[in-house]
RNA sequence: GGUCCCGUGGUGUAGCCUGGCCAAACACGCGGCCCUGUCAAGGCCGAGAACGCCGGUUCGAAUCCGGUCGGGACCG
């Protein structure tokens, strides 16, 4: 079950509201990564008093722990994790795929090179027709995914929104790999949408398929076609989205007309805040991304006017007096100055990480605030060019 | 008065006995960069001391010897 409404549009951006069966999420809107069924560094509470409204865990993730028995025991996910808002569950391709590449997100968004021996990509991952074969990094067990067995498991996790499983191709390949796995992933999308349905889940949850196609037009608008013929809820855009933003902007561009207008779509990965901004523009729905809790770890604040939107904590731009951003009005900048959250962080007092992650993602939920009402006043073109002034 | 210990980057130390591989290492700190479907509370890079001072031994001394200054301990 999944309602998409379109409330207004500007240009090729659409404002709209998702509803499910856990309440509705605004769009464009965000979910904040939870991987293992926990906003790293924060409580979902501080999600909600940030204003989000939805969360998005991973079912690979969890299939190694607890186990879907376990968070099946638990009440499904909602209630396992404390989150009654709208939850989604990612399949677990992209993750199968990163274990033997390592750092997934330098080589999905191509600023990795593949090992000079130039192994194919295939036997490194070992996934065939049939599904994936990957180990275990708790334990190195043996384990495959299918697209049958991933929705059997997304199912009993119970988010609201499912994503179908698909290999996600690493940039550094050449376009036939790309293209095999293309196609391959089409055929575990319709597989998916037969298992899904089969499982009797229709009724309180939706299923995303996912476009494929890389950095290649002809492949994306195959893919694209191919995804929608499937009928899905929504759709996902993923797959490796080429090196720069320039490069996902493109793809976005082939593959966003060719979706119907009724159904939401998700950007996947996605996240920084010029990119919130450019998606909508290119109508996006909805994006993910774990930067903004990820940073938060590491001592950086997402704010407006400063190389790349952020301050880092540790560096003495972060020493002056004030918030962590002007104009904040996310808790942590309600009660604390950057003074103190920069000494919190310098000395490596805990308390810095859920201070500045509940601020990133008040960031976050803020500026698609104002991108939702800029889209209603016909002027998202203009608060495009206010949030990037002055950002190198 | 005597005996002994210590003196290396911002801080704390390693190296000294068994000179050269030490214009010097490590940690913290400092500065910067990187982390977009999270194996990330992480990673990378950089600045910074010719080793208290003077003299000697030696082909060569942070390392050995003498003196000196400073800090400390103990004995009287």
């Amino acid at each position: 079950m999944l309602g998409f409404t379109v409330l207004a549009q500007d240009g090729a951006a659409r404002r709209g509201v998702i509803e499910t069966a856990h309440g509705r999420l605004e769009t464009p809107g965000f979910f904040a990564v939870a991987t293992r069924a926990a906003l790293k560094g924060v409580d979902p509470t501080a999600a909600q008093r940030a204003g989000l409204q939805a969360l998005i865990c991973n079912s690979f993730h969890l299939f190694l722990q607890p186990g879907a028995e376990a968070v099946a025991a638990a009440g499904g996910l909602h209630r396992f994790m404390g989150w009654d808002g709208v939850l989604a569950t990612d399949s677990g391709g992209f993750q199968v795929f990163s274990l033997r590449h390592g750092q997934v997100a330098d080589e999905v968004k191509g600023r990795r090179r593949l090992p000079a021996s130039d192994e194919d990509p295939a036997e490194a991952v070992k996934v065939d027709e049939e599904g994936a074969v990957f180990r275990s990094y708790l334990d190195g067990a043996r384990h495959r995914f299918t697209p049958e067995n991933n929705m059997e498991l997304q199912r009993s996790l119970g988010a609201d929104i499912l994503f179908c499983l698909d290999e996600c191709t690493p940039f550094h390949v050449p376009e036939t790999y790309t293209r095999a796995a293309t196609e391959r992933n089409l055929r575990w999308a319709r597989r998916c949408r037969e298992a899904f349905e089969g499982l009797g889940m229709a009724e309180r949850q939706a299923l995303y398929g996912i476009v494929h196609g890389g950095v290649y037009a002809e492949q994306r608008r195959a893919a694209a076609a191919g995804i929608v013929e499937l009928g899905f809820e929504g759709i996902g855009i993923g797959d490796c989205l080429g090196e720069t933003k320039a490069d996902w902007y493109q793809v976005v561009d082939w593959v966003c007309p060719l979706l119907p207008d009724d159904r939401p779509r998700h950007l996947l990965g996605v996240g920084e805040p010029d990119d919130l901004v450019e998606g909508a523009l290119r109508g996006i729905d909805t994006f993910d991304c774990a930067m903004p809790t990820r940073i938060a770890r590491h001592g950086q604040a997402l704010v407006l006017g400063r190389r790349r939107f952020r301050l880092d904590l540790a560096s003495v731009a972060a020493r002056g007096d004030g918030p962590l951003g002007e104009g904040c009005d996310c808790a942590t900048c309600a009660r604390f100055s950057r003074a103190y959250v920069s000494h919190l962080y310098r000395a490596r007092e805990p308390l810095a990480i859920p201070l500045l992650a509940e601020h990133n993602l008040r960031f976050t939920a803020r500026l698609l605030e104002r991108v939702r009402d800029a889209i209603s006043a016909g002027r998202l073109a203009e608060l495009r060019r206010e949030v990037l002034e002055g950002v190198a």
